[in-house]
DNA sequence: AAACAAACTTGACATCGTCAATATAAAGCT
DNA sequence: AGCTTTATATTGACGATGTCAAGTTTGTTT
């Protein structure tokens, strides 16, 4: 499993570096991963890595990438367990924040300025973040079609609104500005139920 | 206005710092700023502003400091221009968003991990921030007073959730997630409808 | 006038991302 | 087989950065 790392080529340099980056970060977060520690780790010179990698954005880019693979792979792997429709709301706003607290240092990397501001971000990863967000806007599609919220909705709109509420709260409890964690189920379990109310039309006077 | 900066000693540095800190960051954003250049432009050497701030972390925090101030008194000036109650929610709203997008590195600070994870907060910036939160979520009591939302749910989890909504498409409109610009306004206006049909039961069958 | 503290400076160090030039190994062609 | 090309890896170097340590200048207190 290990690279043997006798001869002067690695081998498979690309994805040993990519698991080693994952490592560092897991370590002590995205600041503690320098290009020369990471090479140094994998046991290959400074500049090696940029054979593989134009840039050190492009490795987190890519890092991202592989984040967005997990991240669909456990929610299929969620969603398939769960065989009654009023569950699948309910159900996918706690894996959302499930999947941001158990993969902190991943989901910044996927949706933090690191990989989207500075420096364009590629176009497979814009492809598959977009991808991610088209899914779910099916998603919400089926949920009306279900009667499960309210179908006189944009769905676009209503995803955008909904997985707003999910990143924010991800940011803010990852962030450490939420530091209440224990609360954290209740505060969903409200979010939840806003998403189910909305398009409600509140008893107006005419 | 300007230094005069003949004198050894320059005699306001701390505000010239904070107030040079925040031209050089909108200039280029936060990575921008660097702390000797920061000094250059000051007119001072490297490590003057050692005497002032214990860490780059701690300059970053002041500015965040100032954010908050900024933050409490844009709100409350425009908050005052609106007596009719209907309009206070979405009001805030809206402008919650404009705030964030008219000051997008200075929002970056104020909820960024620069100032909240990496190195612990300063008790002030904790303080400061939680007051704008406890403000908001009497904002929001009084909102359920006036019955301008729901009156059966707990304020302080309404308040987490719309805020997380809020601070949501905020930060995916700042970091770039969320292209598309034009059609802000309708996302925010289903928020807000979001917010309103809240703590109203859905038709169920019993 | 002397002592002291605050504000500021220069020098230095380790770390970082990354370019240029070079060396080595593998693969392809004759 | 040898020769050439291409992919891969290395060393050296540069400029930038945050910040410590030791010294210098100024203002303040006694």
């Amino acid at each position: 499993m290990n690279q043997t790392k006798t001869s002067y080529h690695h081998g498979d340099l690309r994805s040993s570096l990519l698991d080693v980056a994952t490592q560092l970060i897991a370590e002590g977060g995205v600041d503690a991963l320098s290009m020369r520690k990471l090479a140094d780790r994998v046991g290959v010179s400074r500049t090696a890595p940029y054979h593989h990698f134009t840039d050190k954005h492009a490795l987190l880019s890519a890092l991202a990438e592989e984040g967005f693979k997990a991240y669909e792979h456990s929610l299929r792997e969620t969603m398939a367990g769960v065989s009654d429709p009023d569950e699948w709301l309910p159900c996918f706003a706690h894996w959302y924040l499930s999947f941001a607290q158990a993969n902190p240092e991943l989901y910044n990397l996927m949706f933090g300025q690191n990989v989207w501001k500075a420096g364009e971000p590629t176009e497979q990863l814009k492809g598959q973040a977009h991808g991610c967000f088209r899914r779910y806007v099916e998603m919400v599609s089926d949920w009306q079609q279900r009667g499960l919220i309210a179908n006189d909705m944009d769905p676009l709109r209503f995803a955008q609104v909904s997985w707003s509420t999910l990143h924010g709260m991800s940011r803010l409890l990852l962030d450490g500005i939420y530091v209440d964690i224990k609360h954290l189920d209740e505060v969903v379990d409200l979010a939840i139920s806003m998403f189910r109310a909305a398009g409600i039309k509140p008893q107006s006077t005419d």
